[in-house]
DNA sequence: GCCCAGGAGTGTG
DNA sequence: CACACTCATGGG
C-alpha cells in the first residue's frame, strides 16, 4: 500500500535520526523504515511530497503516519513564537524540517527507561532485542513492540539477559505496576500532573519522565534537560544548576514549545560535538 | 583493554 | 538542596 501525504516542512534524516526514536532505520536509499503500531512502513520524500510505503492490509495506516510525524504542528508559528529568543532566532530557521515525533506512550516509557546511562547505539540493540524476543513478527526480521502484557510475561533474570543489565528490574516493574486503565488515566492529566504520575515508576526520573511526557504524550511544554542541553544551556545560556532550576529558566524562557527549542538546542549540540556546522553560537 | 554512556537511586553533609 | 557514589554492560 502506499500513501501520498503533505506534511511540511519535514526533514526525514533530522527528525528520525537525532535520538526521538531509537527503531527506525535510514536504508542506503534514503528512505526510512520503521514499525507504526504493528505494522512495517517505509517513508521517503519526493520533492515536498511524503511518501508512505505501508504492509498490505494495514489500516489507518495515513493517519498513523500523520499522527506519528505530528502533521498538525504548525512549524512556522512555533517558530515564530520561539523566534522571541535570539539565540534560537540564529540558527532555527535552518532546522525547520524537524519535527517533534509522537511515539507509542508504551514504547516510550520503556524505550527511555533503557535510555538511563546508555549510549544511543546501545539504547537501539536494547529496544531492538526486546522486540525480536517479546513482539509480534511482522516480517523477515521486523517486529512489532510487545504491548505490556507480552513483556509482563518475561522475568527480570531473562531481560536481564537480553543485555537490559540493571534495567531489567525496572523494565519488569513497569509491565506490573502500568496497565491499561492507568494509560487512560495519564493521558488525561495535565503536564505536571503526569510528570509527577510518572516519577513514580522505578527508574524513571526528571529526564526520562520529561522525554516520554514529549515524546511519548506529545506534551510540546516538556523540556527533557540530558548531558547536551545542560552543555547547552551552560554554552548558550550561561545558565547552571540543578534539574529543577534549569527546567524553570526553560519554562520561563521558551514556553509552551519548550519541546521543540529542546530539539534544536540538542541537535546543536551534537552536531557541534561531531565538529559541524553549528548554528548557535554562544554571545 | 579502556572509557564512558540521552540517568536514577540511595545515602550523607 | 547539593553533592558523591554506585549501578551492569557493551559500543566506540
Amino acid at each position: 500500500m502506499r500513501f501520498e501525504l503533505e506534511i511540511a516542512p519535514l526533514d526525514l534524516d533530522l527528525t528520525l535520526g537525532c535520538g526521538q526514536t531509537f527503531r527506525w532505520r535510514r536504508g542506503p536509499d534514503g528512505s526510512w523504515s520503521g514499525v507504526l503500531s504493528g505494522d512495517n512502513v517505509r517513508l521517503f520524500k519526493r520533492g515536498a511530497v511524503l511518501v508512505a510505503d505501508a504492509t498490505p492490509g494495514g489500516r489507518y495506516v495515513e493517519s498513523r503516519v500523520e499522527e506519528f510525524l505530528r502533521a498538525g504542528d504548525d512549524i512556522a508559528r512555533i517558530q515564530k513564537e520561539l523566534g522571541t529568543d535570539r539565540m534560537l532566532a540564529a540558527g532555527m530557521a535552518r532546522m525547520k524540517g524537524l519535527r517533534i515525533v509522537k511515539l507509542d506512550e508504551w514504547e516510550c516509557l520503556i524505550s527511555f527507561i533503557l535510555a538511563t546511562y546508555a549510549n544511543i547505539p546501545r539504547i537501539s540493540k536494547m529496544v531492538e532485542s526486546l522486540a525480536s524476543a517479546y513482539g509480534r513478527r511482522i516480517s523477515q526480521g521486523v517486529y512489532s513492540f510487545p504491548d505490556r502484557g507480552r513483556l509482563a510475561k518475561a522475568s527480570e533474570r531473562e531481560l536481564a539477559r537480553l543485555g537490559l543489565g540493571y534495567r531489567a528490574r525496572y523494565v519488569h516493574e513497569a509491565c506490573t505496576t502500568i496497565d491499561e486503565e492507568e494509560f487512560g488515566h495519564l493521558r488525561r492529566m495535565g503536564y505536571e500532573d503526569l510528570r509527577d504520575g510518572l516519577i513514580e515508576l522505578p527508574g524513571v526520573g526528571d529526564k526520562v519522565a520529561d522525554c516520554v511526557c514529549l515524546f511519548g504524550f506529545g506534551r510540546l511544554e516538556a523540556f527533557p534537560i540530558d548531558v547536551w542541553i545542560e552543555r547547552a544551556l551552560s554554552r548558550l545560556y550561561g545558565r547552571k544548576g540543578s534539574y529543577s532550576k534549569l527546567r524553570r529558566f526553560a519554562s520561563d524562557r521558551f514556553g509552551r514549545y519548550a519541546g521543540y527549542a529542546q530539539e534544536y538546542l540538542y541537535h546543536n549540540e551534537r552536531m557541534r560535538a561531531q565538529g559541524q556546522a553549528c548554528l548557535f553560537l554562544e554571545q
